[in-house]
DNA sequence: TTGTACGCGTTATCAA
DNA sequence: TTGATAACGCGTACAA
């Protein structure tokens, strides 16, 4: 049996109320009370019950995270930024890993009837029609971080900006067929900032007056596999793309792969840039659009701070600029 | 004001006992009274309170994790295993980050007393003699990842075998100068796998009768910036190393980018050989030492639901083995 | 300034 | 098979 609340009043001859406004330094308490109780706690090594507290204060202190693929390397590096800002703040963290379908609508569904969390931090998910109301509903707060929504506050990149100035940097270098591997935006996740990265990419091909080649576009799963298999396919072309911009570093790190074993050397043979700046990307010195992924993870708690010191704070849109990263994966075509 | 469980007993005019039998199928109910409270629970969208439940029951279905720098790759691939697990399991998973002595020590003190957690995953971390006690005495149910204790069931690897296996390819291919850049064992964290895997290393190359030159064994910061100043460190001397072992990949990659910076090419001039067998070895094609990371994750929650489900199960040591993979990274030195 | 009684929402006990 | 009632450990009016 644990210790409680009337062990420690006994002991110090008090009632219960004044040990718990010592704990909570609340009211006014006499100095020598104070100092009696205080004694007797650090004696009797007193922690005071958190989920008896909850019951009463609706108070958890605990901060949920829903994201996709938890050890993605994208997802990884806002976890570190979430980490990062709740370690100041005494408040604990629990992961809510979104592998499928079933376990997306399992949350959803979930998180804002059972209390257990005070607010939530949703990564990369757009919650949908359905949800949408049963959040909003529940009066959870909730911070988006890498998806938008009119409802919820959220923190996304310029995704097209970002895209247009990758795409922007291989014309400039005096590329002209550039293939774009595009994610996949349907299913379970809706990542449906790949179609700002879309516009952005149209955008700058406008702007240059190239025309579009339907052929070089290619949509496939966000990660390795998806970056070599389209890169094989884009290389067989007739007039294969001599750069190719990415959708993000792991598809680009596909890329990369593929390019190796075709015997392409990168970049004099192909250019390569993706998008996100993951740390990996910094290892292999690959050319990429940055998005600040610790600092959105360390955004997203102090706007979710904010809403939980101030329930009715209507939503904001955040929109943070990428930063383009021109390394060793990319130069200007070997025209022969 | 959420509804309760009255509001349910009232609608469907029973004791609220029964509504709370029907919940947990636990007794007897007669079938058409369970399923017209069923029917209201539907009908009212009631779920019930986890807070008020665990008050009781003293069960909060939540596990915690201890570990150090989540973010290290390391970690992260544990933390795979663990998120794996755990989803299948009805649990929720709490992340304690340990970025320092004062976070440690706060989570040790914490969290056996604070009953927020079920049971407790510690990874790479090592309770040390005021916190073995503490932890014993709380009762909490607690497995080891990575580290080792008598006090608690563990999970690790053959730290000995795998460093042995390494330098033993090393001498095997022909190296007979091999550096050995080992990780830091003392501070907050006592990664003391460290004194294992020199132990391995002494001992391949006690068996191949090479003389010990302790120039060529360094202790660095278990991360890239470690791995590459100990590599210049290394190269400097009169008669360089043919062969660097580095005691984790990330020391190890610290290696390459030092080669790279002073343009030694690998494996011709210089063989590089990692341990830990993170995802990011397989993209570089790093000769490692694998540890099977996310199924020490995956057996870390098998343990603990053991202990659950049995809390007076004693400890057990579980030893894993690593697989030496060759790959391109290693090579026969080049004798000139 | 301090102590007592009540309530938070549930499960467990016991009598009916 | 069921309903009433007592815990669980704490915070907080309210009375003293």
């Amino acid at each position: 049996m644990a210790i409680t609340i009337y062990d420690v009043a006994r002991t110090a001859g008090v009632g219960i109320g004044t040990v718990s406004r010592v704990i909570n330094n609340n009211a006014a308490v006499k100095e020598t009370t104070r100092e009696k109780v205080l004694k007797v706690i650090a004696e009797l090594n007193y922690v005071p019950d958190p989920i008896a507290r909850t019951m009463i204060t609706r108070r958890t202190r605990v901060l949920g995270v829903l994201i996709p693929f938890v050890t993605r390397a994208f997802s990884v590096e806002v976890l570190r930024g979430l980490v990062n800002a709740i370690s100041m703040l005494d408040y604990e963290l629990v992961i809510y890993n979104v592998e499928d379908n079933e376990k997306r609508s399992k949350y959803f569904n979930l998180l804002p009837m059972h209390r257990r969390v005070e607010g939530l931090i949703i990564v990369s998910l757009m919650p949908d029609e359905e949800e949408t109301p049963n959040l909003l509903k529940s009066g959870l707060p909730t911070v988006l971080v890498d998806a938008y929504s009119p409802f919820f506050t959220s923190l996304v990149v310029n995704n097209l900006e970002g895209a247009h100035q990758a795409v922007k940097s291989l014309i400039q270098k005096g590329h002209r067929r550039i293939g774009f591997i595009n994610g996949v935006t349907e299913g379970t996740f809706k990542f449906n900032q790949a179609n700002d990265r879309l516009i952005g990419v149209h955008r700058a091909f406008g702007e240059a007056g190239i025309v579009y080649d339907p052929q070089l576009m290619l949509i496939t799963e966000w990660d390795r596999a998806g970056g070599r298999a389209a890169t094989e396919q884009l290389l067989k072309l007739p007039e294969p793309p001599t750069a190719i911009f990415a959708a993000s570093d792991i598809q680009a790190i596909g890329v990369l792969e593929a390019a190796r074993r075709l015997n392409l050397n990168v970049p004099e043979d192909l250019s390569v840039i993706g998008f996100d700046g993951i740390e990996l990307s910094e290892i292999l010195e690959l050319s990429t659009v940055q998005q600040p992924l610790q600092q959105m993870g360390e955004l997203g708690i102090a706007k979710l701070m904010e809403i939980l010191a101030n329930p009715n704070k209507p939503p904001e849109l955040i929109r943070l600029d990428t930063v383009l990263l021109e390394r060793r994966t990319t130069a200007a075509p070997n025209l022969t």
